[in-house]
DNA sequence: TTGTACGCGTTATCAC
DNA sequence: GTGATAACGCGTACAA
């Protein structure tokens, strides 16, 4: 396929300062391979006629594009509207930044995450967040690109960033039952298993199991009567839309605990809604302590991630794997519970 | 540069297959015009020695990318932190993502948006907020790439999407005055002008003319006693710190007008930190109306613009340019005053 | 179906 | 020390 005219290309300035491509690219690249003055007319040739590298043909030529892809597995605009996924963001630009990497936010195409893969062009992946992270993981072996996975399953081999989710869930259940409530509501992320939380994996199944931890050292579980899981789109809609459904069925809970700060305000808002006053009637817990999670009436408790130093942890790790062939390893980070004013003894 | 052992390229499949690399290709991409039992052996081939197609190489054959940039002015995480931002890039995802394009976020690389632009393997350019584009749109138009500028000054012939700022601004500023007040604290946003807003451009200069021609309807001026200018870090700690210096030079006002929310937030915050009574003895109005504006306490008067609605519209103006080669032209979209409690009169 | 030129810059090798 | 030559990377598309 030929450019337009108008874009002017190496053999251009070649052929106008009478040199060979080679001493063009030196000029660029490698200036003291050439004599100063062959350099000086060359770049003024160069200017003169508006001469711009082409990145493709570049990176094609070096092997590299100088690029880190972002995958996630959800459109991008319903990403973005977690502020969570925006810090995480902040944190991996912080790092590429500094060395000159663009972020080319992958979102699936037409619903497939590996179509959206083997048209990108990155030297490297961060995947987020992934529920079904196998296939995903060989395509990206195939392509023969460095990855690090973010909130999946720790995979000996693979490069992982995590949270200790588990301990931070049964930080927050423990906090409730602590409090007394035995009548708990959980609104929980959507997933593929479509509330078989038996069948959970990565981020889902570990909070799943630091709640029931706490629940069993309780004597009870989920499933138990007053103790059921229902899932929610991760958005405040979501989140309203849950606390309905978990009020229609079965004895109203004392306390909710979401696996999100977004769900979690969504469930608030319902609940101020219907008149229920929260904290006096019915405590609530988030997870991941978004900015908004201070702000809100009253504030909310919740399990604060660290999200921007999960985001630089992660780039950092990708570049080692890119730039100097490190190897992969593991990482897990904190979590913590931040108690606010919409938590109360029962 | 030799690509390591292990990753099969089209070459590869078409020996294996005994078959011409041009049969490769349409195994893939125009099936029909191969017998299908050919079609079937390439794919099963391919399938058994884990070849992807190579991104880049494709691209470079085909002329494009498939790729949107989003050219920031400043470092990723910077902008990030701006809710603003995300939600310009979620209107801008929903479009790109319909077609299945991916979005390159691209930062100055060290300092420089020019360095940037040249080494981004993208079909077109998204530009936010550029305050001295002049260089950038020639840059642009020399790679010959499609371009549209957001927040800009609108320019003949140059895609441009922007707010109605000066009726913003000056909405807000006769909301102000009508309330009774006459000492009146601009935060501005920290531009390469430093302070000479005489010379501003684009946006800023948009929104300082719209607040002028307010306070001029009422008998006074930018630079007047009680009236004067200050510039932040568009951030909370830059409001907050722009909100002492305003303290600490001249007359108390009775009412503070921030070109951004977020700094009118951190305004609020060291008002608040002050024992200053916000809407009782101090009146503030922002600009954007992020979701925050609505959670404070007291609720923040501000602008609103549509953010959403800007991404969405620049986005599909750009990919009119780059998919079906249309004429470039100009987008006004209103912005409007939102009155919560922030606000009172004198 | 195949052969092959093409897109465009890089770099190893060679000549003066 | 200067610079040219040509192979290379990989998929696409046209002529045959």
């Amino acid at each position: 396929m030929k450019n337009g005219p108008g874009v002017v290309t190496i053999a251009d300035i070649a052929a106008r300062a009478g040199v060979s491509k080679a001493a063009v690219s030196y000029a660029f690249n490698a200036p003291e391979r050439l004599a100063a003055k062959t350099v000086e007319r060359i770049l003024a040739i160069a200017e003169e006629l508006h001469y711009t590298p082409n990145p493709l043909a570049r990176s094609m030529s070096i092997g590299r594009t100088g690029t880190l892809g972002v995958l996630v597995p959800q459109p991008l605009e319903e990403m973005l509207i977690n502020p969570f996924f925006s810090e995480f963001l902040a944190g991996v630009a912080a790092v590429a930044g500094d060395e000159g990497f663009p972020l080319l936010l992958v979102p699936p195409v037409k619903g497939s995450v590996d179509l959206a893969i083997s048209s990108a062009a990155v030297d490297g992946f961060l995947t987020l967040g992934l529920e079904t992270f196998r296939p995903t993981m060989h395509l990206l072996e195939r392509r023969g690109l460095p990855y690090v996975m973010v909130d999946s399953d720790p995979e000996p081999g693979v490069a992982c960033v995590n949270i200790d989710d588990e301990n931070g869930a049964y930080a927050a259940m423990t906090h409730l039952l602590a409090l007394g409530h035995r009548r708990i509501g959980l609104l929980g992320i959507r997933s593929p298993q479509r509330g078989r939380w038996e069948k959970y994996n990565g981020t889902l199944h570990r909070r799943v199991t630091g709640y029931r931890r706490a629940l069993q050292e309780a004597g009870l579980d989920l499933g138990d009567t007053g103790v059921r899981l229902i899932e929610c789109e991760v958005s405040e809609e979501g989140g309203r839309h849950g606390f309905e459904r978990l009020l229609k069925r079965g004895p109203a809970p004392t306390a909710v605990v979401a696996m999100s700060d977004l769900i979690a305000i969504g469930a608030l808002e319902a609940a101020l809604a219907r008149g229920i006053d929260v904290s006096g009637e019915l405590s609530l817990v988030g997870f991941d302590d978004i900015p908004e999670a201070a702000w809100v009436q009253p504030p909310l408790t919740t399990v604060r991630q660290p999200m921007q130093e999960k985001g630089r942890t992660a780039a950092k790790m990708l570049l080692d794997l890119v730039l100097r062939a490190a190897t992969p390893h593991h990482v897990v980070l904190d979590t913590e519970l931040v108690v606010r004013a919409s938590s109360a003894s029962v």
